[in-house]
RNA sequence: GCCCUAGUGGCUUAGCCGGUAGAGCGAUGCCUUGGUAAGGCAUAGAUCGGGGGUUCGAAUCCCCCCUGGGGCUCCA
C-alpha cells in the first residue's frame, strides 16, 4: 500500500461521474467539505491482498502516529490510485479502505472515507508545515511482533527417560553442552572462520564461483569424486532402507495452489524468476515428490512408501551474511527422503526406523552426531512414552524441546549436529513428521474400508546435505589435530580421491611403478605415479599434501621384487609389504562403501593444479 | 538487513604517518637421476578488490560499492 498524507485547511471534493468499479453511495457522500483535515491518498496495492488484516492494521498504526502529531480535527481516506502501477482487485482494495475506516472509527477519531470508484473533483489547502505532506509505503510487516510475543519453547535434556534441566545438567559429554550453549543462545564466540573453508580450496575440492551468485560453489574433480562417492552411499543406504529413487524438477509454476502455499511457508528466501510464469526455484525435493504423490494411487496395503531424491541442487536465497563455506549455502546437495505413512502410530515406527538409519550414517561417515529431538506440547503430552523410547535408539543424552504450539508443518522432528571446530552445529540428518502437506498437496490413500484418507509424512535426510557432510568431515581433521598435534589429517580411506601414490625415484623405475600402479587400479583402487622429476623427499611432502593414504617409493631396492615399503599415513608407519596384502588392507577399509574410478591422470607431470 | 574486520601475482604475505610494489610457495626452463616431509640456478607472472575524490604524485588519506570472515538476526 502507498499512502500520500497531507494535512490540509480544508478539503472539498464533488463526485463527478462513476466507473465500471464505483461503489454505491447515498447521496450525501457525492460531495462534502472538511475543514483541519488530515487527507490520507491510499493505493492498495496487489501486495496487499495476501494479508489484509495485517496492512489494515500497519497503515491505521501510521495514520495514528502522524495525527498524533499534526492533531487534525478530521482523518480523510481517499483512494487514490495513481500512487501505484501494481494495484489490487478494486474489491479488495474496497474492503482494505473500508477496514481503515472502521479500525479509525474504533480509535474515536472523526473519519470520513472518499467513495471508490468515481470521477470526483477536488480542492486541497495544503498547510506547509514541515509534517504536512509525507509518503509512505505499507508492506505486510514480518511476522517480528508475532514472535515476541510468542511463547518460547521448553528446554530439557532427555537422558534416559529422565528430564533434567540445561543449565544445571552435568554433561559428560562436551559437543552436548555446546550444542545446548549455541541453541539457547549462549555460545560466546571466537571470531575465527572454520578451518573447512581453507581446507576445501587447498585441497582441490571446491571454490567460490565469482561469476555466480554468492552460495554457489564450483567443484573440482577430486571434490566432485567426493561428492559422488557421498552420493551413491546415501543412494544404497536409502534403498536398503525401501525408498523408490525418483528424479524431479527444480522449478515449479507458483500458479499452482499448493506449490504456492507450501512456497510461500518457506518466506522470502527463495529464488523466484520473474519469467512470464511466476517460477520458483526449489528449496527442496517436497514439491515434486509431493506431486508425484498426489498423482499416485496410494493403498493402506502400500504404505509406508518411500520415495528418493538427491536434489542436485536445492536453492534456498540464504541472507547476506549467512552463506558461509561448505556450511550454509545457497546452492546444495541434499538427500531427501519422502515416507508417506497411514496415520500417526505407522509414522512413529517410520520414525525410529530412520533414527537407526541416520545413526548409521554417523558411524559409517565417522562423524559424531548430537541430538535435538523437538515436539510440540501437544504430541509430547500424548506420546510421552513413544518419544523416551524413540530417544533411546539414539542412546545418549539429547536436547529436547517442546514448543507450545504447532508453528510449522511438523508436530515432532529429530535434528542430528555435528560440531565444527569452533564448536558450533553442522546441522546435518533431520527426521520430520508432516501432517499438513498431505492435505494440501492432495495425496491420499484408500484404506481397509475402502475410503480416501490424508496420510502423515515423514520427511528425512539421512546425512543432510552432502556440502555439509563434506564440512564436518574437514572440521573434524582441524579438531583432531588440535587435540593431538601429531595425527595426520586425512579422510576416510574410501572418500580419498587419490588412495595410493607410487613415487618412482629415477627414470629407470617408471615403468615398474606404472605396472604396480596398473595392478592396484585392476582392483579399483585409485592409484597414481609421481613421474616428475624432483626430490624424493619433495614428492613424499607433496603426498602428504594431498592426504594421500598409502605412498610407495620405488626404487632399485624394489625393481622385479614382491614386496614394497608402504608409508601408511594414519600411523605413520613404514611397512614392508606385498602388493596383494596392501590391496587386501585397502578393499577391507572401504568395505561395503562406493567405489569410483580415479578421476585425474595417473601421471602427476599431466595434472592441472587447481 | 545491521555492526565489526579484512581484501597486494594462482596461494601465503611484506610495504600502509603519500614518492609509483618486495619475498616465499606454486608455475616454466636448465642443472641435478636421487632412498622417505621443501636440491640448485634462472625466467615469467600484480590494472595493489572495483569506482570516485584529495594531491604535483595514492597500495598508503577520504567517500561509495563489491567480495571474504566474525557477530546480531535467520536456517519452514
Amino acid at each position: 500500500m502507498r499512502i500520500l498524507l497531507i494535512h490540509s485547511d480544508y478539503l472539498r471534493y464533488k463526485t463527478k461521474s462513476k466507473t465500471k468499479i464505483a461503489e454505491k453511495i447515498e447521496d450525501e457522500k457525492k460531495g462534502g467539505e472538511f475543514d483541519n483535515a488530515l487527507v490520507v491518498f491510499t493505493a492498495v496495492e496487489r501486495e496487499d491482498e495476501k494479508d489484509a488484516d495485517n496492512i489494515i492494521e500497519s497503515a491505521v498504526s501510521e495514520i495514528m502516529n502522524v495525527s498524533a502529531q499534526v492533531k487534525p480535527d478530521n482523518v480523510i481516506i481517499y483512494p487514490y490510485a495513481h500512487l501505484s502501477s501494481s494495484l489490487s482487485s478494486p474489491d479488495a482494495a474496497k474492503n482494505i479502505l473500508k477496514g481503515m475506516e472502521s479500525k479509525l472509527k474504533e480509535k474515536d477519531v472523526s473519519v470520513s472515507r472518499i467513495p471508490f470508484g468515481w470521477y470526483k473533483s477536488f480542492e486541497i489547502s495544503c498547510k506547509g508545515h514541515p509534517l504536512s505532506e509525507l509518503s509512505r509505503t505499507i508492506t505486510v510487516k514480518p511476522k517480528e511482533e508475532e514472535k515476541a510475543e510468542e511463547e518460547p519453547s521448553k528446554w530439557y535434556i532427555l537422558s534416559k527417560g529422565e528430564l533434567h534441566d540445561p543449565e544445571g545438567y552435568e554433561y559428560e559429554n562436551e559437543d552436548l553442552r555446546k550444542l545446548m550453549l549455541y541453541e539457547l543462545g549462549k555460545m560466546e564466540s571466537s571470531g575465527e572462520e572454520p578451518p573447512h573453508v581453507k581446507l576445501m580450496r587447498e585441497k582441490g575440492l571446491s571454490d567460490y564461483e565469482p561469476s555466480a551468485h554468492v552460495g554457489h560453489l564450483r567443484w573440482y574433480p577430486k571434490g566432485r569424486l567426493i561428492r559422488d562417492l557421498l552420493s551413491d552411499y546415501v543412494y544404497n543406504l536409502v534403498t536398503e532402507y525401501g525408498a523408490m529413487p525418483v528424479e524431479t524438477p527444480i522449478m515449479y509454476d507458483l500458479a499452482d495452489e499448493a506449490i504456492r502455499t507450501h512456497a510461500d511457508k518457506f518466506g522470502e528466501r527463495q529464488y523466484r524468476m520473474g519469467t512470464k510464469k511466476e517460477l520458483m526455484l526449489r528449496f527442496a525435493c517436497c514439491f515434486g515428490a509431493f506431486r508425484i504423490l498426489s498423482d499416485s494411487f496410494l493403498t493402506w496395503k502400500n504404505l509406508p512408501v518411500g520415495l528418493y531424491e538427491l536434489s542436485t541442487y536445492s536453492f534456498r536465497l540464504e541472507k547476506r551474511g549467512e552463506v558461509v563455506g561448505l556450511k550454509r549455502l545457497r546452492g546444495f546437495t541434499m538427500p531427501d527422503f519422502h515416507s508417506v505413512c497411514r496415520d500417526i502410530p505407522q509414522s512413529m515406527e517410520e520414525f525410529e526406523r530412520q533414527i537407526t538409519m541416520c545413526m548409521q550414517t554417523g558411524d559409517d561417515l565417522n562423524v559424531n552426531y548430537e541430538v535435538i529431538f523437538r515436539a510440540t506440547q501437544d504430541f509430547f503430552d500424548e506420546n510421552k512414552e513413544w518419544m523416551y523410547k524413540a530417544a533411546e535408539k539414539v542412546g545418549k543424552p539429547m536436547l529436547l524441546e517442546i514448543l507450545p504450539r504447532r508453528k510449522h508443518y511438523w508436530i515432532s522432528k529429530m535434528d542430528f549436529a555435528a560440531i565444527d571446530y569452533l564448536g558450533r552445529p553442522i546441522e546435518n540428518p533431520t527426521i520430520q513428521i508432516d501432517v499438513e502437506s498431505a492435505e494440501r498437496f492432495d495425496i491420499n490413500y484408500i484404506n481397509e474400508k475402502e475410503e480416501e484418507e490424508y496420510p502423515i509424512i515423514i520427511h528425512c535426510s539421512p546425512t543432510g546435505s552432502i556440502e555439509r557432510v563434506i564440512g564436518s568431515l574437514l572440521e573434524k581433521t582441524a579438531i583432531e589435530l588440535r587435540e593431538d598435534p601429531k595425527k595426520m589429517p586425512m579422510l576416510p580411506v574410501w572418500l580419498s580421491p587419490i588412495q595410493v601414490r607410487v613415487i618412482p625415484i629415477a627414470e629407470r623405475h617408471f615403468d615398474f611403478a606404472l605396472s604396480l600402479a596398473e595392478y592396484l587400479k585392476d582392483s579399483n583402487i585409485r592409484v597414481d605415479v609421481d613421474e616428475r622429476s624432483e626430490t624424493v623427499g619433495k614428492k613424499i611432502r607433496n603426498a602428504g599434501k594431498e592426504w594421500v593414504p598409502y605412498t610407495i617409493v620405488i626404487g632399485d631396492n624394489e625393481l622385479g621384487k614382491e614386496q614394497v615399503t608402504v608409508n601408511i599415513r594414519e600411523t605413520n608407519e613404514k611397512v614392508l609389504m606385498d602388493k596383494d596384502e596392501l590391496i587386501a588392507r585397502i578393499h577391507a577399509e572401504v568395505k561395503g562403501m562406493p567405489v569410483r574410478k580415479l578421476p585425474l591422470p595417473v601421471k602427476l607431470s599431466k595434472r592441472v593444479n587447481f
